[in-house]
DNA sequence: CTAGGGTTAG
């Protein structure tokens, strides 16, 4: 603790002859996310006298208040403040599903001794929340059944569904459907249904998907147009557009067909990079007496992307033309797009023009797209100005268009521009996602600010943004490569407690750190751990 | 649920 004090006292001193107005941050120490035993292990900061990688121990004063008013109600943190009569039920529930209790068993038993009380919106954001974290999801889904005057609603049977799928517990999400089923009460729906077959089609099972398909009836749904086009859509976008095709071949004489199935197979096809077979489905589609619409050519535009064979894509555009076919935004987005990212950043603005003199009028996510390509292009200035201009027509910023000028903000290192920018979605409600965060993490990763990315860990969680394997495998490298071993090790530890399975990319590369810094015996837990995951985590 | 999310770095 000494030397903590020293340090800091150092540090700011330092600080304070480059800029007197930067004031300390003396809190958010712990990842708020570890078990009480692991955070007394994890702030090595403290402890180390690592003068060469300092914490950078500040913010930007113009958003030290807000950065601050995050810490009031995060549990973790404020265990002496009597902040208890201010919890509500979400951070009264999130304290006790903190303690990681290994099994939902455990979690059900802990609630019970708890005074709290289900109810559907309670259900429901805590279900978000802990979206990647099957144990404390599936124990509190199973012990607010148990609460007497409360009933799941169909959306949170659906939610629970979804979640076991991520985890792939396929078996206990077939249980709790047919326990939904089981209610008779109308629970099973296609919407349940299109997320088991989404889940079976992204976890490779693609036969399982199908089979769910044919078994519709079992659970009292329709095999219709709609519920063979979200297989279908399901398999092509998994990538097995052959299932895909497989399945329209057998169901196309006793399902009504309509343009999206063949759209769905274009689009299946042209991303495979299968252009014949997207060519034959169109014949086949224009036989069944469908005319290709917007969609179908957009999805050749964006085959001939891909190819950036530009030249190939003013031909569809010419035949779009003759046929009557109107480009529309999603068209011009994507042309746009690809000759921005292939550097072609005058032709890409000559699409914009284009699209302008047709009277197509852009969209968030247009303008999203503009603003990364004149940013990749270098040309921050116009990317902010068109960021300012998209308002005055009428045009809101939504989630992508903020994440693409946080990103951008991040990769030079604007950090004050990037928060701002979280604290601007703040203002105008606009949700951040994953990726919103991604950037900002890695960013506080690169330049050790570790009280900004434990904020940001709070402000996820927070916005009930649930951190998935792909968020722990920046975490885990980001910080392997700031020399933070420690917390990049709880990370990995969090990670594998989930039931997630690290990628041997990130494995090896923590491994190799902790070699090098002769981190033994932290290298031999992570070691034991990684041996333990392949068989997977029983709940 | 028919098309537009742009790398995991070195």
């Amino acid at each position: 603790m000494l030397a903590k004090h020293k340090f800091l006292r150092l540090f700011r001193y330092h600080h304070s002859q480059k800029n007197p107005n930067i004031k300390p941050l003396r809190h958010l120490i712990c990842n708020p996310f570890c078990t009480a035993t692991e955070s007394q292990e994890l702030p090595s900061w403290i402890k180390s006298s690592d003068t060469k990688n300092p914490d950078e121990d500040f913010v930007i004063p113009s958003l030290a208040s807000w950065v601050e008013s995050y810490k009031l109600h995060e549990p973790r943190l404020a265990i002496n403040i009597s902040s208890e009569k201010t919890d509500t039920d979400i951070d009264r529930l999130s304290k006790i599903l903190k303690n990681r209790y290994p099994s939902p068993d455990e979690v059900v038993q802990a609630l019970d001794g708890s005074c709290l009380s289900a109810t559907t919106g309670l259900i429901e954001q805590i279900l978000r929340r802990f979206s990647n974290d099957l144990v404390p999801a599936l124990g509190v889904f199973t012990w607010a059944k148990t609460q007497t005057g409360y009933r799941h609603t169909p959306e949170i049977y659906n939610s629970m569904v979804d979640i076991l799928g991520k985890g792939k517990r396929f078996d206990l999400m077939w249980d709790l459907v047919r326990e939904m089923d089981d209610l008779n009460d109308g629970y099973v729906t296609l919407a349940t249904m299109g997320k088991i077959m989404r889940r079976l089609a992204r976890g490779g099972k693609y036969d399982d998907a199908v089979e769910a398909f044919r078994g519709l009836d079992k659970f009292g749904v329709t095999r219709d147009a709609m519920a063979m086009n979200l297989l279908m859509d399901a398999l092509a976008k998994e990538k097995s557009v052959e299932h895909a095709y497989e399945v329209f071949c057998e169901f196309k004489d006793c399902t009504p067909l309509n343009t999206g199935t063949f759209n769905i197979l274009i689009y299946g096809w042209c991303k495979a990079r299968k252009l014949e077979d997207a060519e034959r489905t169109m014949d086949e589609m224009k036989k069944h007496g469908f005319v290709p619409d917007v969609v179908s050519y957009t999805s050749f535009i964006e085959h001939y992307c891909h190819e950036k064979d530009f030249r190939k894509i003013d031909e569809i555009f010419q035949e779009m033309q003759e046929k009557g076919c109107k480009p529309n935004a999603v068209t011009y987005t994507i042309a746009m797009h690809a000759l921005g990212k292939a550097k072609q950043i005058n032709e890409a603005l000559e699409v914009y023009a284009k699209m302008k003199s047709d009277g197509c009028l852009p969209d968030a996510k247009f303008y999203s797209s503009l603003i990364f390509i004149l940013s990749k292009a270098g040309r921050t200035k116009d990317a902010n100005e068109i960021f300012e201009d998209m308002k005055k027509h009428g045009v809101m910023p939504d989630v992508l268009t903020y994440t693409t000028m946080i990103s951008f903000a991040c990769e030079h290192s604007r950090e004050e521009d990037a928060l701002k920018l979280l604290q601007k979605m703040e203002e105008d409600s606009c949700k951040p996602n994953l990726k919103t965060y991604a950037p900002l993490l890695k960013m506080c990763c690169k330049k050790r600010r570790m009280k900004v990315l434990n904020f940001l860990l709070i402000h996820m969680f927070r916005n009930d943004v649930s951190i998935d394997a792909g968020t722990y495998a920046l975490l885990v490298r980001g910080l392997c490569m700031s020399g933070k071993l420690e917390l990049a090790c709880s990370f990995f530890k969090e990670m594998v407690s989930k039931g997630m399975v690290p990628m041997n990319a990130t494995y090896k590369m923590l491994v190799e750190e902790l070699n090098k810094k002769s981190m033994g015996e932290a290298k031999e837990q992570i070691e034991k751990l990684m041996s333990q995951v392949k068989p997977q985590e029983s709940v």
